[in-house]
DNA sequence: CAGTTGGTTCGGAAGTCACCGAACTAAACA
DNA sequence: TGTTTAGTTCGGTGACTTCCGAACCAACTG
């Protein structure tokens, strides 16, 4: 991390590994999104990364095409400049959200799964653990509710500021 | 997987990767997990392990020892039988419950933390993303109480249990 | 057309992970 | 005391990941 200070070198650090395992991305894919949620520059370009990251251009290229490909970030051209510029999509929290969702709604699929099979193959297991299974069950339930309340609330905002 | 019905191993297999990547264990350590939590059977020998699983004897060994470790499972013994034999913890979903916290915890103090970064060191674009970054914090809050509300109920409910 | 700029593709090096088999230990038993 | 049983430890191997540099390509520029 170079040219910034210390204070937001660290945050990139953090940030970039929270999504390294958040949503499953090579270190470097995380650092560079971080650098964008940080920065209030509208549009870095190929070489700003590579100075900001040291890193190599193969890197680069191949972790900012994967960004784009996942629409964490997307780019655009300025008139008589070559270059590419790139900022996070607009819609970078609601993904995260989407992502939150569908893995919320998978595990709660299983557990129902889980608790169908032990009731009718383990059905003195289950009776013991009934409340618990059951616990857990509305407790995703509602997990997901709040979820899709909060994406709901969020499309809305997306599209009033769109109207701006 | 030997000696289980197909939809049994199915679902072993299913949930195996769910422990994987949920509380990331290697996969055989989530299978193990997973064909004691789908089973009636109040403790597995190693040797049960090893037939079922079909993995080595070291494997099983290092793999068991690290649930333990980790409390998802645990072991006893019966007199004069030299064998341990092994089940889940009877907490094992709050444990879960915890996990699913301390993550939530961790991201919702991040998001905290971005968000008054970029109040600070790049307010134009914090006035614009404001009312989605506050979203996306009041989400995980509420997430968060579910999650303590939820435990407090578990644990009051394996205090209610044990006077049994 | 030759050279520069902006970026991609490919092969490989280094590191990590999960698993295995073989050798080992420690207790029980004959 | 020698043998079996129950499980552990260690060294190594194959698969995978991440990153790099070098070669490459395509578009513009003089």
């Amino acid at each position: 991390m170079q040219n910034i200070s210390e204070e937001k070198c660290k945050l990139v650090e953090e940030l970039g590994l929270s999504f390294e395992d958040n949503h499953n991305l090579p270190p470097l894919a995380g650092r560079i999104y971080a650098v964008m949620i940080l920065s209030s520059v509208d549009g870095h370009s190929f070489e700003d990364i590579i100075e900001i990251t040291s890193a190599s251009k193969s890197s680069v290229s191949t972790n900012l095409n994967l960004l784009v490909q996942l629409k964490f970030i997307e780019y655009f051209t300025k008139t008589g400049d070559r270059k590419r510029y790139f900022r996070t999509t607009k819609n970078y929290l609601r993904l995260t959200l989407e992502e939150h969702y569908e893995s919320i709604d998978k595990e709660l699929e299983l557990v129902k799964k889980v608790n169908t099979f032990n009731k009718k193959h383990n059905p003195e297991k289950f009776k013991k653990n009934k409340n618990i299974g059951l616990i857990f069950q509305e407790y995703l339930t509602t997990q997901k509710e709040n979820l899709e309340t909060t994406i709901k609330k969020m499309i809305a905002f997306n599209n009033e500021f769109d109207q701006l």
